[in-house]
DNA sequence: CAATGCTGC
DNA sequence: TCAGAGCAGCATTGG
């Protein structure tokens, strides 16, 4: 194949992609923007030059044999900025995974190793491409040597061979050091001729060729003031040319040949790529011809080793190699997702190289498989506990000893990380390659199932990337004091939530049915009503056609925009309500039409054969450690409005005789707050159990308790809201809707009344400005990467998530090791009760008659004493016989 | 599939 | 000046 040479010159494009982006930080913090426009600019050169040969060259060391002869050399030169310097490793590690060679050499600057490689391929008739943002490169232009010089960005470049440049400065490639000579150039302290720019050094040059001839003749030249120039500055003019003259002889410690570009592995360039968090560059990885591996065999052979045995009744001895081991890795595939309903497809078994593949009905009834999954003493590593356990005991098998899920490390490690599937956590980590399921399974319409042979080495591929997760993370959990998390908190839930969600709420499913009947004939009635007013009929759920009714047909004041016309959010139209009748009824139709659709037929779908709904609480979602809840999701189910609220009317125990319990946190986020800040007034508002908001109230107006109007009580709850929430003035004035200046005047007397709140907040946002993180009480950690943002909106966003995230964390903290601990103490007492939902700050279990007293007592307990504050926490228990009496 | 809107804490 | 309340899930419209 013909040679083709590339050589890219590596701080020029570094600068280049620096500057030429805005300082892009990945989730933790770390700048990336160079080396991202570097990677930018590394696979569009090699995509469209598809060179044979690599080399990228840096300048290294301060000092070059150009400082002999000019001391001042780069002089004026700003130090590297750190946000650069730092990201110089992140490019070496990237040339690494591209196994692209690197090279710099102390005394010489890259401009001479390219420029020694460069003659030297111009002499062996080797077609060469050198990539840069320095013009000076220009003069190594040759037959063979074409330059690519960036324009814009990192990706828009100019490429020019002799003609080019001719046509665009009418210089040969020799004459670039002319020209450099004559104009200088200050950003390397290089001086030229003073007052000759390029304009004038490019006019001279027309006349004479070279720097020498042209200040051997300035009396050539037209204006008395030139002429002076040309001969007072002729000595720095041939220094400078000097200077800009690349050294074509720097000794090489390699040859040519030894640049050749080998085989780039997909895999470790996607892992960088990962890692530092370049998705679309990931993306585009699978598009890119240079990682085809299709059509190249040599890749193929670079494709990492993977077997696997099948487990069949005949050779279980397989088994005997490695069952003795502790850990193992254990993965289980299903069909579909939710593990509520999936089947399973297989299940695969990893220690080191032994992969172990076990189809499902091998592993029902094979014993000793059996008792290794219910000993406690052979430990499990797997992906997500939780749906394991849920997948295993619908299949009816026992399972104990999970020592470690590699999801929730990856969570807790980042819980910002939004993409924890196995595939992108192999690929963060570094450990190899590993397809995701829409890889393996297709996506979309193209989704199918797989034939058995594929589908053992999918899974058994998986199982065997777990162990080498677990090594990588149990190193960082430690590194960063993360292991209690994980492992006294976090795991042991996931074990609780299994349950919960195994054991569902029983729905009264008539009562469904009849409360959606009632909702639908007020929808009805309320469409009539609404379209009589309007005149005409139309779609009520469409935001465009009611707001040209709204706006144009009946001429009401537009009083807020969205990006794409009129807003009719329902804080616009309560402000519209005095207008006209039709808003109060377009509001009331749109509560009773969600009620319908998300609520009565939303919920309808999701009942079981058992009668229950089983949802998923999703442990690894919200960044501040909150749980979520899906399929459906029972953690907004209605109760503000009296309307709404009677939907929790279908949510009752499973059995006759038993009650629902329902126990809430009481202010637990300001508890917490009146905790971190030790505010003495707040502390002891919480200690005296007083009303909050009608403390803050008395506080802020100054006014004794029996003045407190409930209007008052309202803006102090409103502003209690606020400080949770990270408050603005602006946040606060459209919330209670009075002027920003009033809001202002709120926040000021809030933070003048409690001085160590304002002091608490101040605080945390520094210290996240330090460490580029905050914690919670049980330090979860969360990354702040735009908490030094010069934007202000991401700044603001980032300070507001610094003040709010230890408060709803520590929330999150404190629920979940009540749950946790109730759990164990339920079970020790072997009670018959059980708990169903999480709500945030509110548990719900159902509990038979004759262990009401006993809960109503213990949940109290473990809940208040979940964690100690400062403060007490404060839990109410209410029992009815569904949600919604449990009030 | 994005935008909008609404439900919860 | 500009934009602007923390964390979620789901239904609907309309391209």
């Amino acid at each position: 194949m013909l040679k083709k040479l590339m050589l890219i010159d590596g701080n020029s494009i570094l600068y280049r992609a620096f500057f030429a982006l805005p300082l892009l930080s990945n989730s933790t913090g770390v700048h990336t923007n160079a080396a991202y426009g570097f990677a930018m600019m590394l696979v569009k050169v090699l995509e469209e030059e598809k060179p044979t040969h690599v080399l990228v060259a840096f300048d290294i060391g301060k000092t070059t044999f150009r400082h002999k002869d000019y001391e001042s050399y780069k002089g004026k030169r700003d130090k590297t900025p750190s946000e650069l310097a730092e990201q110089i490793p992140l490019v070496y590690e990237l040339l690494e995974a591209f196994s692209i060679q690197t090279y710099g050499q102390a005394g010489f600057e890259a401009d001479d190793i390219i420029g020694t490689l460069a003659v030297e391929a111009e002499r062996e008739q080797v077609s060469t491409v050198i990539v840069s943002g320095d013009k000076d490169l220009f003069q190594l232009i040759g037959d063979h040597v074409t330059v690519l010089h960036t324009r814009k960005g990192v990706t828009e470049m100019d490429r020019y061979d002799e003609a080019a440049l001719r046509e665009r400065y009418g210089l040969a490639p020799s004459q670039i050091v002319d020209l450099k000579g004559l104009m200088g150039d200050p950003s390397d302290n290089i001086p030229g001729i003073a007052g000759v720019g390029e304009k004038t050094a490019l006019k001279l040059l027309a006349k004479f060729p070279t720097v020498e001839e042209i200040i051997a003749h300035p009396d050539a030249f037209s204006g008395k003031k030139l002429q002076e120039k040309l001969r007072e500055f002729a000595d720095d003019a041939i220094l400078s040319k000097k200077l800009a003259t690349i050294h074509t002889e720097v000794p090489l410690p390699f040859s040519f040949d030894e640049l050749e570009l080998r085989d780039i592995q997909k895999d470790k360039v996607a892992s960088v790529f990962s890692r530092l968090e370049f998705r679309t560059l990931i993306d585009r990885i699978d598009k890119s011809p240079l990682f085809s591996s299709s059509d190249n065999e040599e890749t193929e052979v670079l494709v990492e080793e993977h077997e696997y045995v099948q487990i069949t009744p005949e050779n279980q001895g397989e088994w005997e190699k490695i069952f003795h081991y502790s850990p193992l890795a254990l993965q289980i595939e299903t069909d579909i997702d939710n593990p509520h309903h999936a089947g399973i497809t297989g299940i695969a078994l990893s220690h080191k190289d032994d992969n172990l593949f076990v189809p499902l009905e091998v592993a029902k009834d094979w014993g000793p498989f059996q008792s290794w999954l219910q000993d406690n003493q052979q430990k499990k590593v797997v992906y997500d506990l939780k749906r394991c356990k849920i997948l295993l005991e619908r299949e009816g098998m026992k399972v104990a000893g999970f020592s470690f899920d590699v999801l929730l490390a990856a969570y807790v490690l980042n819980p910002s990380e939004t993409k924890l599937e196995l595939s992108d956590l192999a690929l963060q980590q570094s450990i190899g390659y590993l397809p995701s399921d829409d890889e393996a399974y297709g996506k979309g319409a193209k989704k199918r199932p797989l034939a058995l042979e594929p589908l053992a080495v999918h899974v058994t591929k998986k199982s065997a990337k777990l162990l080498a997760l677990y090594h990588r993370y149990e190193e960082q959990l430690e590194k960063n004091d993360l292991t209690k998390l994980l492992y006294e908190l976090e795991m042991p839930l996931a074990s609780v939530l299994a349950d919960m969600e195994m054991i569902g709420v029983k729905v009264d499913k008539s009562k469904l049915e009849e409360l959606g009947i009632t909702f639908k004939e007020k929808i009805e009635r309320l469409e009539k009503e609404i379209t009589d007013l309007a005149g005409t009929s139309f779609n009520i759920n469409s935001p465009k056609q009611l707001s040209e009714i709204l706006f144009e047909k009946l001429g009401l004041p537009v009083i807020k925009k969205t990006k794409t016309g009129y807003s009719t959010g329902a804080d616009v139209l309560e402000k519209l309500a005095p207008q006209h009748e039709i808003v109060e009824k377009i509001l009331h139709y749109r509560q009773v039409g969600k009620l319908y659709s998300t609520y009565i037929e939303g919920l309808k779908k999701e009942i079981s054969p058992d009668g229950k709904i089983h949802t998923r609480f999703n442990q690894t979602i919200a960044a501040t450690g909150r749980l979520s809840s899906t399929e459906p999701n029972l953690q907004n189910i209605p109760i503000r409005l009296e309307e709404g609220r009677q939907i929790r009317q279908v949510f009752v125990p499973s059995q006759d005789d038993w009650s629902i319990l329902a126990a809430d946190y009481s202010q637990v986020e300001l508890r917490i707050l009146a905790h971190l800040c030790r505010d003495p007034i707040l502390q002891k508002a919480f200690l005296e159990d007083r009303d909050i908001h009608t403390q803050t109230a008395m506080d802020v107006f100054a006014v004794e308790a029996e003045e407190v109007s409930s209007l008052m009580r309202s803006k102090a709850k409103a502003v209690n809201f606020g400080i949770v929430y990270g408050i603005s003035a602006f946040g606060l004035s459209q919330n209670i809707n009075i002027p920003q200046k009033e809001a202002k005047e709120f926040i000021d007397r809030y933070f003048a009344t409690y001085p160590n709140v304002r002091q608490f907040m101040d605080d945390v946002v520094v210290d996240a400005r330090k460490q580029g993180y905050v914690t919670t009480l049980l330090n979860r950690r969360r990354y702040l990467p735009d908490i030094n943002a010069s934007q202000f909106n991401a700044r603001s966003f980032a300070e507001r998530t610094a003040m709010n995230t230890p408060i709803q964390g520590s929330a999150a903290d404190i629920i979940k090791n009540a749950m946790v601990n109730l759990s164990r103490e339920m079970d020790k007492r072997k009670l018959k009760s059980k708990m169903l939902l999480q709500v945030h700050d509110e548990l719900i279990f159902e509990v038979p008659a004759e262990e009401l007293e006993e809960m109503k007592s213990l949940v109290r307990v473990q809940m208040e004493n979940a964690v100690q504050l400062s403060v007490p926490l404060k839990v109410d228990v209410n029992i009815g016989k569904s949600w919604y009496e449990a009030k």
